[in-house]
RNA sequence: GCCCUUGUAGCUCAGUUGGAUAGAGUGUCAGCCUCCGAAGUUGAAGGUCAUGCGUUCGAAUCGCAUCAAGGGUACCA
């Protein structure tokens, strides 16, 4: 792909018109294929050549001598547009495809290191629905920096610490609850959910109460013993749930490093603060002013000296530059927090730690639900947030409806009827542009056609339909290849599809470039289009171009499964 | 008040560094299974790109202003 605009760059810099850097800043790809593959638009250079754009561009096309593997050039109102041969794109295209497999499109490995922090619950509470978001797009941006040669580093930054578990000794011992070691081993998320909720209804009846939490985690934090053993409870009692669920997802983390894993590396955070005299008390909390920025200050410590959210995470960022030495740290949080982590990297900054310029948060928007007949955020506490196994289950249970009319005697349709069901809930949360909110919408969610998750493993599972009544597998790929005749790849289905095949590593790195997964969900919905119309119009089994098309059907598997792995849903080959 | 995000077809959204006739899906209407999976495919209809001004050969895209929706803004995370 950037061969052909080097060349296109090259041949034009021979003509003497211009340089070959001018020239390369001037191609582009132009919105429909019938105006070729790369375009040079030549209106900016009226100016310079005093020449009208059309003249322009005629000139060029006669002058211009066409590189290997183009077969035209014309000049159309201003615009010199290159066709690339379909015979030739077909050829390096799919040769490269059967060499590197799933791994066509990945970049070499650039030795970066990423740090991607994202999921990070907060124990005590079930998983709600809009928990999704962070796990899907974290879990998504993971496997695409790899493919785009970093070294990634997946953290689950546990919402284990903090007023939260204050809350939830007090409820529970308020309760009388018993403490012995059996009822503890035995706790679930769903008691836990249940205190939590109870607390903040007792909490508006009680204004105390709130003051009466903060103690609790104030004595938490300072080492209390039998605080320390209801904590350490709640937090097993929650892992265990979250694992599971990760489990199903097939999400995974390289490390579980919470906010309590970081309790004892806050006292010298708060030496460097002092020492540095940044820290400075203000209405009776220790803060650091971030006036300089235009920001409010940074709240480094409650009245009663316990820590905030802010010195757990300026603790965190540090051990992970030591322990990592990250080129790059990602936070994947929603964009209400948009301040907290701005504060943040500005309070580095004023510690001294020149890589502050490399965190970034990576911002979502919310997904809103329908409450009384208004769209809004869906919250754990007053129980108005779905659960997310219970959308998971719900969403199981009508596809396994679909699956009972369709294909009764499918092996293993509860297993694949979940995974569709995943696939489709984290499709409808990747499509669209992170910062936009999601609105859930039960029946578009649902619904499974068109735009969704199962438009595009459908794609997938008749192409491997295909393959299985060809008795070929993935794995004869290399071999495939000296079967094809590449001119019988060149009708427009097929060219159509080859085409959208060759930008896989371009959008690849767009999708880096802008940690924007629906990048590639817009992608793999491209895909699984042209190959729904390929297999539609041009019929492989048992036609003259058997072998040829058998080949494309193998490659644009290959490459819409690695696509749907990197965005985190299942490649099922049946369904 | 200040700050952040969003505004494109009835609905949900794409639209790359400014570039050719602003594209999909859904919904509505009309077609396509003796043929590799119809969870598919072909077509019709549907637009003041929130509004105004500006920059430019050229603006959905860049700048300024206004309007609307959502979020944040000192002891939650």
């Amino acid at each position: 792909m950037n061969s052909f605009e080097q060349e296109i760059a090259e041949a034009l810099a021979a003509t003497g018109s211009f340089e070959k850097e001018a020239a390369l800043k001037l191609i582009s790809v132009p919105p429909d294929t019938t105006h070729g593959n790369f375009t040079i638009p030549c209106f900016s250079l009226a100016k310079v050549m005093r020449k009208a754009p059309k003249m322009i561009a005629e000139d060029l096309a006669a002058q211009v001598k066409l590189p290997a593997g183009l077969s035209k050039v014309e000049a159309v109102n201003g615009y010199l547009n290159f066709f690339i041969d379909r015979g030739f794109l077909a050829k390096s295209t799919l040769e490269e495809i059967a060499a590197k497999g799933l791994e066509y499109g990945h970049a070499a490995p650039n030795g970066k290191v990423v740090c991607i922090d994202f999921s990070s619950p907060n124990i005590g509470k079930e998983l709600a629905f809009h928990h999704l978001r962070s796990t899907m797009i974290g879990n998504s941006l993971s496997r695409i920096y790899k493919a785009a040669g970093y070294k990634v580093e997946r953290i689950n930054h546990l919402g284990d610490w903090g007023t939260a578990f204050g809350k939830l000794i007090v409820m529970y011992l308020r309760e009388k609850r018993p403490t012995d070691d059996a009822t503890l081993d035995s706790l679930t998320v769903k008691e836990l959910n249940i205190l939590y909720a109870a607390f903040s209804k007792a909490s508006k009846e009680e204004p105390g109460l709130e003051d009466e939490a903060r103690a609790a985690f104030t004595k938490l934090e300072q080492g209390d013993e039998f605080y320390r053993k209801l904590w350490t409870a709640f937090r097993a009692a929650t892992l265990k749930e979250l694992m599971r669920i990760y489990d199903m997802m097939g999400v995974g983390f390289d490390h579980y490093t919470g906010e309590s894993f970081f309790e004892d590396k806050i006292p010298a955070i708060l030496d460097e603060l002092r020492e540095k005299n940044l820290m400075v008390k203000s209405q009776d909390l220790d803060v650091v002013m971030l006036d300089e920025f235009d920001l409010n200050p940074c709240l480094i410590r409650k009245s009663d000296g316990s820590t905030l959210y802010a010195t757990r995470d300026l603790a965190a960022a540090c051990y992970r530059k030591k322990e990592y030495n990250f080129d790059k740290c990602l936070y994947v949080v929603d964009l209400g927090q948009a301040l907290h982590f701005k504060q943040v990297f500005h309070v580095l900054k004023k510690m001294g730690r020149e890589w502050y310029k490399d965190m970034y948060h990576i911002p979502f928007g919310v997904i809103l639900q329908l409450v009384d007949g208004k769209w809004e955020k869906g919250k754990t506490r007053t129980g108005t947030a779905s659960l997310l196994r219970d959308v998971i289950e719900a969403a199981q249970k009508k596809i396994l409806e679909f699956i009972d009319e369709k294909n009764p005697n499918l092996e293993n349709k509860e297993l694949i009827a979940r995974q569709i069901g995943i696939s489709a809930l984290t499709f409808n949360d990747l499509k669209n542009s992170r910062l936009k909110d999601v609105r859930f919408d039960w029946d578009a969610v649902m619904s499974f056609e068109g735009d969704t998750g199962p438009y595009v493993q459908n794609a997938h599972v008749r192409l491997c339909s295909i393959m299985r009544k060809a008795g070929i597998d993935r794995a004869d790929l290399a071999a495939a290849i000296k079967d094809v005749n590449f001119a019988e790849l060149s009708d427009d289905a097929a060219y159509s599809l080859i085409n959208i095949l060759s930008k896989k590593g371009k959008k690849i790195l767009d999708a880096v470039a802008g940690d924007e997964p629906s990048v590639l969900a817009q992608y793999a919905l491209e895909i699984a289009e042209a190959a729904h119309k390929f297999i539609h119009e041009d019929r492989v089994l048992g036609s003259a171009e058997e072998k040829s098309r058998l080949f494309l059907v193998q490659a644009t598997q290959i490459v819409l499964e690695n696509v749907l792995d990197l965005l985190g849903l299942f490649p099922i080959r049946q369904m």
